[in-house]
DNA sequence: TCATTTTATTTCACCAGTGAAATATGCACC
DNA sequence: GGTGCATATTTCACTGGTGAAATAAAATGA
């Protein structure tokens, strides 16, 4: 079923709810268009991956190494750029290991630490990989404007500002 | 880890890929912004939920319930509005019914049919808890214009056609 | 009518993310 | 120099989504 199939049926179903309880805002629809966005993206993403075997979990451990000077990280601070959570990277590790693309051991001077540093394979899988991404993402703002690209930046900015103030306060107070 | 906090790491990890491969478009950035964004959004619907047992996926179900002619619905209609795969349905509907918030039945009928129905209590649970999420929907849009909600609006549409385009074409090819 | 195809739901095995706890090392301060 | 706290990684049990196949009941049509 198509992404916009399943828009129209949200849609219908939003305005449903909203016959039923008006003070619903319209604002529900625009997160669920992005959530329902977000989702299919994220399948976009992984369906060049999916012949090499990679997820996109993987994929973005690899770069993280490959945008790192020596091509040398550590699981926690490649979390902090692909926003995986640490207990995912021992996982991730493993196969990208299994695959040649990285290798991992321990760190020399910080016996806590663990070093993964990409392999030449590895280069050469994301020298490939990435250009090879470029043609469908050029699809995906196919019809932008360089402005309309620029607003969509700026409110989703905005809107994750508010996400960060949402996330100190409790919520469930009133 | 706050949203605000992982952007700015994926905005400095995008920009060092950036600088090693610079055919690389900025695009990218907005691509991932979008999808920290649903994921952040994500966990702030299931936070409301949370301490009543309930998924985001088990709610958006008792909602397409809430919002049929009588209440009632199948499995497989019920996907089509809730955007979930059908094999889960199953396992949401049971939990729904062990909540006592659904029945659920063979249809008259069609024998192959399921039909599922809001209880009572589910209905009050709804009634309840709806409305009780709207002000920090509120918040999130705290801030943005009339205007900007219709453009971003637009714009995420806009965004899902190009995605539905994408969908008819393998991908794979040059 | 009876064989084939289509539709609806369920089951199952698998993949991936999460929080809590375990483990191990480093660091600071007395 | 040992005690306690901080940091880094891993392990584990659990939750939730997915595709392929199983099951069962219509619908189609020769």
């Amino acid at each position: 079923m198509f992404l916009s199939d399943k828009i129209k049926c949200m849609d219908e179903g939003i305005a449903g709810v909203r016959k039923a309880i008006p003070e619903v805002p319209a604002d529900v629809g625009l997160c669920r268009i992005m959530l329902l966005i977000a989702e299919r993206l994220q399948a976009e993403l992984e369906h060049k991956l999916r012949p090499h075997k990679l997820n996109d979990s993987e994929f973005r451990t690899l770069i993280a190494l490959f945008a790192h000077p020596n091509g040398t990280s550590t699981p926690g601070e490649v979390c902090l750029f692909t926003s995986l959570g640490v207990t995912n990277m021992t996982r991730i590790a493993n196969a990208l290991v299994k695959r040649g693309l990285i290798t991992r051991g321990p760190s020399a001077e910080d016996r806590r630490r663990v070093v993964m540093q990409i392999t030449p394979a590895g280069k050469r899988f994301v020298q490939k990989m990435l250009p090879s991404m470029l043609p469908r993402l050029k699809l995906l703002f196919d019809g932008f404007t360089h402005n309309e690209r620029s607003t969509l930046n700026r409110l989703l900015r905005k809107l994750a500002h508010n996400l960060s103030k949402l996330e100190h306060t409790a919520g469930d107070s009133p």
